[in-house]
DNA sequence: CTTTGTTTATCAGGAG
DNA sequence: CTCCTGATAAACAAAG
């Protein structure tokens, strides 16, 4: 039934416009993926295998030696050869010794959208640069980014300034990175939507008051942790679980609920999620979240005692406004009060790696930030040094970077080489490449 | 109306 | 093999 329709409809276009490129050779740059070694990798198959990938390319043929059923991001591993993909794990780096690996795999994904038409053509530019050396070279911007939605959606908000973001702003930051993503919107916004709800690291922060717009804010759940510190942006080891929320619901359930786990009404057993399904249906309580900011055990907590400690908090901070305020609000306030403590809590956990037990401990030498792949690494001053020091490689980093995401997510970019390029557009939501 | 958010379902693929 | 995670589709509701 649906299964022929499912089969990830991207990797047909995906194929096909592969087919259609120019011819590829093994010339490519590999000056990124040199500087770190591979073997630090401690990826799921699924991510970091370029090296193994690139050689599956046909180059007789010009066609792209593929599985029909590769996944699409894989599809993008065999796809990239030269865009550095080690920076899989780790888009920005701050430490000398991955200099070159920093925002490689996104840089060298932007310095591709350049080639695409619509952007600098001077003697000077990237697009100039790269055809003079390296004459096949060609662009991958069609290609699926290597990243899974959770942690796209975990760079948006990390790389935020306030550490949370809208649906429209996350929309936004990908969009801006990847040009992949501004095909197909509808398809993968859904998706991004379906992630934010139903994994449990995502939190959403209610507006306040002087902030009126659509939709609320997203963050990160303090305790989430570094689940991508493995350096796999594909699959984190574990899925986040926020395990108070889990308690506080085993608490609030009544027993014919309790009878009735994994089961629907009709008795049939339910598919797959189930652990943060739970999870899910205690989101839906604004105590909860709020127990969980609070970073108080919910078992030592009931709801009036959480109301209590929302007032004299609210009496504290804003005096003059509780009376009027909504539940809705006071939460609002509170949550962005408390989450903004609990991140600050929490990055100087991670620093202190008393944070990282969500996830396989890392291999010796590493703790989760200096991790060459480290998510965390997408902090908005590292960006600047590391797209300072791509732009003195000479790759007219400027107008292709995310900077300006990263200082003014808001603001909307001058992305000429999005939109003077038709190549990422079709009518049909394929790509012509 | 569109956007945002939730939920259910199914499938692919990896881990063990 | 089962279990888990992620991707995608789709239906639906609520908010602006």
């Amino acid at each position: 039934m649906l299964a022929t329709q499912k089969l990830y409809p991207d990797v047909s276009s995906m194929s096909t416009s592969a087919n259609a490129m120019t011819p590829m050779t093994s010339t490519y740059s590999m000056n990124s993926m040199s500087c770190v070694s591979m073997t630090s990798m401690n990826c799921s198959p699924q991510a970091p295998m370029f090296g193994s990938s690139m050689l599956s390319t046909d180059m007789t043929n010009n066609n792209m030696v593929m599985n029909s059923r590769i996944h699409p991001r894989q599809q993008f591993l065999n796809d990239s050869p030269q865009l550095g993909y080690t920076a899989i794990g780790s888009p920005i780096s701050q430490t000398s010794s991955c200099m070159a690996t920093s925002m490689s795999g996104i840089s060298n994904y932007q310095i591709g959208r350049s080639e695409l038409g619509g952007g600098d053509a001077s003697p000077n530019s990237a697009l100039q640069r790269v055809r003079n050396e390296k004459p096949y070279r060609r662009s991958y911007t069609h290609a699926k980014p290597p990243y899974s939605y959770i942690s796209l959606i975990t760079m948006a908000i990390q790389n935020s300034p306030q550490k949370m973001l809208t649906l429209s702003e996350i929309y936004q930051f990908i969009m801006d990175l990847f040009p992949f993503y501004r095909q197909n919107q509808q398809r993968w916004q859904n998706s991004i939507r379906h992630s934010l709800s139903f994994n449990d690291c995502f939190v959403k922060v209610p507006r306040t008051p002087d902030k009126p717009g659509k939709g609320s804010f997203w963050s990160l759940h303090p305790d989430s942790g570094n689940m991508f510190e493995n350096g796999c942006y594909l699959r984190r080891q574990k899925r986040f679980k926020d395990e108070k929320k889990e308690i506080l619901r085993q608490q609030h359930k009544s027993p014919s609920h309790h009878s009735m786990d994994n089961s629907n009404s009709s008795g049939k057993k339910t598919p797959l999620h189930n652990s943060e399904d739970k999870n899910h249906q205690l989101e839906k309580t604004p105590d909860n979240n709020l127990s969980t900011m609070m970073n108080i055990h919910p078992s030592k907590l009931d709801v009036d005692q959480m109301n209590l400690l929302n007032a004299n908090d609210l009496n504290m901070h804003q005096p003059h406004h509780h009376h009027n305020m909504s539940n809705e609000e006071l939460t609002a306030m509170i949550n962005r009060n408390n989450h903004l403590a609990s991140l600050s809590e929490h990055q100087a956990m991670l620093h202190h790696g008393t944070i990282n037990h969500h996830l396989k401990q890392e291999p010796t030498g590493y703790t989760p930030s200096n991790h060459p792949f480290s998510i965390n690494r997408l902090l908005p001053t590292e960006s600047k040094t590391d797209i300072k020091m791509y732009a003195d490689m000479g790759y007219g980093y400027n107008t292709l970077s995310p900077l300006p995401n990263t200082i003014h997510p808001h603001a909307s970019l001058s992305n000429d080489y999005y939109n003077s390029s038709s190549l990422y557009h079709t009518s049909t939501g394929t790509t012509t490449l």
